[in-house]
DNA sequence: TAGTGGTCTAGACCACTCC
DNA sequence: GAGTGGTCTAGACCACTAG
């Protein structure tokens, strides 16, 4: 088998240029030649070299200053980046059979108990607030216990929605497509109904991932995921890689 | 105050099209005109509209094809990414006093159960592996329980080095700046000497995460990071913000 | 104040793909 | 086969900044 020759001339220049950063070649500090001098030395203009210059500065490898010249940055920080996906994704993945249940659905004012679970502010979820409750099944078995508020003033349509057929973070995909939202994970000890419904004894381990959901400055929707801890887990890679 | 201006040409159009998608103008299956239309419709040459959709698509925000041109990309699953920093940065973030106290430091092979804790396989971690078990302080508290193994035939100098001063991960970090790492976090009930040690009670729940890092095909080191579950809690921001 | 990166242009050729 | 995006060039001016 032949080897492969990559695409583009960019694109390999890049590539040995990381090579050169990951593998030691380019310590942290390295001072390049400068963008005009490298790009003579490749045979190419100006413009490809720096597309390879600006990327690699995008990409956190290397930090440009006018007058100072390219240099090979200090690594990160050890740093670690966890996709969240689509729950029924997330259980088709593991070949196995999903199932949305609602246990409840209210539309109410929210509670000083609500606010605390969720994460809300006291002037949040007052009113124009749709609650709702349920389970994610992996072949019959509790996944995901999902507890979630909905803010009606901004998707006034999910009072018309059946949540039964419909699973809530599928829908507001579906119609708020770009939104911007904030995670934050712990673990916790699983107690009363929680445990009830997720069929675990008091007490045992459980991720759980609060998600508060929003477009500009207005909160959209904010959702609890409890699962059960040693069942699930977040799966992350991290590296240097450039592209893909 | 006067209204900022941004920056650049390719930096404005770029701010007015993903807006554009955000809000819903440009719902996803939108057709975008092609880029020579674009490029005379905002006066700027085809290079600086390419940066621009190039750009677009790289984020996710778009997809281009040839001939079929340029349309509204579906949105992405719900995602998050998260961050795991540096945990003498992460309790100074929190304004706390860090400390870190190494408790044990062993040159051996690893055993069964060293290889189930870490993620090993068997033909890993059998000799040239260093063992290493410490504290992470916060404000004098246990905040996280470090148990790693480094390959020594990977990272010698790691034999002459003192863990008692050098935090292992930072020392890590200095010496082989651009490696891979790949994640798994999960909740569990404590037990046994991991529950004394973090001075919690048994069965508490704790956010376990095994971080296993390497440089090319060859494992580096792993680590077992335990935190009290309740106290610590990871943040993720995720949106598609295009920039910074 | 001189050198560096930041940005932009006008034009060109190529490769892929849909009709 | 025709039209689209993918890539590259040579040259230009500007802004910032280190010395």
């Amino acid at each position: 088998m032949a080897i492969e020759k990559s695409d583009t001339l960019h694109g390999r220049i890049l590539e040995e240029f990381s090579s050169n950063i990951v593998d030691g070649t380019w310590p942290p500090g390295y001072l390049l030649p400068k963008e005009t001098e490298l790009a003579e030395q490749y045979g190419v203009s100006r413009m490809t070299m720096n597309k390879v210059l600006t990327r690699l500065a995008s990409e956190g490898f290397v930090i440009r200053r006018k007058r100072s010249g390219t240099v090979v940055a200090q690594p990160r920080a050890e740093s670690a980046v966890f996709a969240i996906n689509n729950i029924g994704e997330e259980v088709a993945a593991l070949g196995r059979r999903y199932k949305w249940s609602l246990l409840s659905s209210d539309s109410r004012a929210g509670n000083a108990q609500d606010r605390r679970l969720l994460g809300l502010n006291e002037d949040e979820a007052k009113d124009n607030s749709l609650f709702l409750q349920g389970l994610h099944f992996s072949n019959d078995e509790p996944f995901c216990l999902e507890t979630r508020v909905i803010n009606t003033k901004m998707v006034p349509d999910a009072l018309g929605v059946d949540f039964e057929k419909d699973v809530p973070g599928s829908w507001l995909l579906t119609t708020m497509p770009w939104t911007k939202a904030r995670h934050h994970v712990r673990a916790i000890n699983v107690s009363g109904r929680d445990a009830t419904l997720l069929e675990l004894p008091v007490g045992a381990a459980c991720l759980e991932v609060l998600r508060r959901t929003q477009i500009d400055a207005h909160w959209v929707t904010c959702a609890r995921l409890l699962y059960p801890g040693e069942a699930h887990q977040l799966i992350a890679e991290f590296d240097g890689k450039i592209g893909g």
